[in-house]
DNA sequence: ACCAGGACTGTTAGCGTTAACACGACCTCG
DNA sequence: CGAGGTCGTGTTAACGCTAACAGTCCTGGT
């Protein structure tokens, strides 16, 4: 029995000890009813402040806290909000999650998560289910994946959800980072610089921000009647990045590069660098995220700076306007700053 | 009145509708008793096969779902568990919440999720206070921070806490990489290239994290014997290390540097790059974390690996065991790993 | 003096679920 | 052939809370 706890040191067992105080609990010791410590506690209804302070008292001092369930099951309201988030250890993801949960909890709601790791519709409506069970009042899928807007479909629609980068064609309401605008800058800041064509560095196929980044930046090329060279494909990863730059290294006319992210460009960096191909001297490259570490690359990179503080702000709001009933099923827009640097600097 | 579905399309308001279907609705349409539904979804007890599959037909035409809320009420179990989680857009506490996540899914649990940006007793206090009113059943705190021990010292006996990288000092188990095993290895490997000395650029002075890596650092030099340069201390940011690099530049003997991560480092590389220091030709450079961009830098970075999927599993496990009604005090550490790459190569 | 109405408090009835027990039918064993 | 068990099912009573209504005072206007 090495669990004695010494005198005034807490008892850390999770023994099954006198179960939390009810209201009942409370009603008695104030010597009320337990709907006047309701009243107290919710600050519903008129109390004589007399009365208020014995309650409170007796609050205090037995330690009650509301139980939760109880008053969910009650109001059928759980004030909790759901989160699915795909890949939520990329940059992206989790400033977004992070800004949704911020905006979420200063209006008082909690946050319920759940990350998946590839996707796919089985498991983005896996999560979904899995959070409704939890009896979350409300839903956002951060997944920018094609899959989701197929995965959006499925959910039952007895509860509001809201999608973050989804593509167009979700059933639900949108919120995203201008990623076609954002791209379209890139390319034409690199194209401001004098030359014929830039070529790119794509993310994965089935990401929608990557293939509204690619088509920003195709769109752009063409509408100036330049040449669009064939992409070169990653996945995002920094070691994409560096196979997408040594296949690129030597490539007739190569002179501006724009990479779908910051770490494909840390990658092209890399592989420019092992071939003597020195940025920004004889390549100008850009990327897209403006990661904390763009501005210390070899050399500081330029790039495509998303809000996603904001993001989160704007999706918050939008589940808060669909939860009381509003029918929401705009795509809403935030836009991407570029921010220059030195490896699309002056030579 | 735009909100009239078309037939065939789902209503996607949130109008009140009938609400959803409980046990006795299954029950009704089943010709069973509620409790009869109950041990069908449940699997408790045993059911004659045949009832079972009515009732299963019942349960899936209704689409009938447990409430949760009601669940937990009477059990006094949530199936939910709690993560506070300091800066949690940092590499490192995003891995391991993401490991932790997955862990804690594996057994069936749920995860509520509560940043906290800055530390301070009142914070995570507050944090933790709104994960318990969501009724979770057990709490991990992601807080590598000196103010979590005391944060945690105040937090309520009667709830599960485990932390994750706190200080040995935590009323709580601890649990956390080894990380003056993994300071020790990077400057020692530092100095089996033949330098006299290692400088160190540290962390935060309240994070236990940095406070370790460099107590790891100090003492290996002591041991030697050999002199102990005076820290630079950054704030883990690209841009305090690239500030603790121009301090370095031009100090006397500067052969080798370990940083205390790898953002600091990369800022480090920047302004050596910069000042015309070359590394690993003049300096050898050493970080901590292994970010997957460290294979990357300019050049490759010589880091420490944490496995953080490794972390959470330990730390799910660990909240398992106390939540179960174990003592369990101890610190359990996970073994960092040094993984070497050019920036302390060959000259 | 009387009644309307507000302020304050209490009573009752659920919310949807599981725990605990009760009950009949059937089977097994001595 | 009856005692005692298991199987399959139902009944009842919580769990802790809020909504809705029912009182009981007290005040103020007529």
């Amino acid at each position: 029995m090495v669990d004695r706890a010494k005198p005034g040191e807490q008892a850390r067992t999770s023994a099954p000890g006198p179960r939390q105080p009810s209201l009942a609990d409370v009603a008695g010791m104030a010597g009320v009813s337990h709907m006047t410590v309701s009243r107290v506690v919710n600050e519903s209804g008129p109390v004589r402040p007399e009365t208020r302070e014995r309650v409170l008292a007796a609050v205090h001092k037995l330690g009650y806290r509301p139980n939760t369930a109880a008053r969910t099951l009650v109001t059928g309201r759980s004030g909790t909000l759901g989160v699915v988030a795909l890949e939520s250890n990329l940059y992206g993801p989790a400033s977004t999650l992070y800004g949704i949960e911020n905006a979420a909890r200063e209006a008082g709601y909690g946050i319920a998560i759940c990350s998946v790791t590839r996707p796919g519709r089985t498991s983005i409506g896996d999560a979904v289910e899995s959070l409704r069970s939890q009896a979350v009042e409300g839903i956002v899928v951060i997944a920018p994946h094609v899959t989701a807007g197929r995965a959006l479909a499925a959910v039952p629609g007895d509860i509001p959800v809201v999608a973050v980068g989804g593509g167009e064609s979700a059933p639900v309401p949108v919120i995203s980072v201008d990623q076609y605008d954002g791209a379209r800058r890139a390319t034409e800041h690199l194209l401001a610089l004098g030359h014929r064509t830039v070529w790119h560095v794509a993310g994965p196929e089935d990401w929608l921000e990557a293939r509204d980044r690619e088509r920003g930046w195709r769109e752009t090329l063409e509408r100036r009647g330049l040449r669009v060279p064939a992409v070169v494909r990653g996945d995002w990863s920094p070691r994409s990045g560096y196979e997408a730059g040594r296949a690129l290294v030597g490539k007739r006319g190569l002179k501006a590069v724009f990479s779908a992210n910051d770490q494909m460009a840390l990658g092209l960096l890399r592989a420019f660098t092992e071939a003597g191909i020195r940025v920004p001297e004889d390549v100008h490259v850009a990327g897209f995220d403006d990661v904390p570490e763009a501005a210390y690359f070899n050399p500081p990179l330029t790039t495509v700076r998303q809000d996603f503080i904001e993001v989160g702000r704007k999706t918050f709001g939008l589940l808060e306007d669909r939860m009381a009933g509003g029918d929401v099923r705009a795509r809403h827009l935030v836009p991407a700053e570029l921010i220059v640097r030195e490896s699309t600097g002056p030579r």
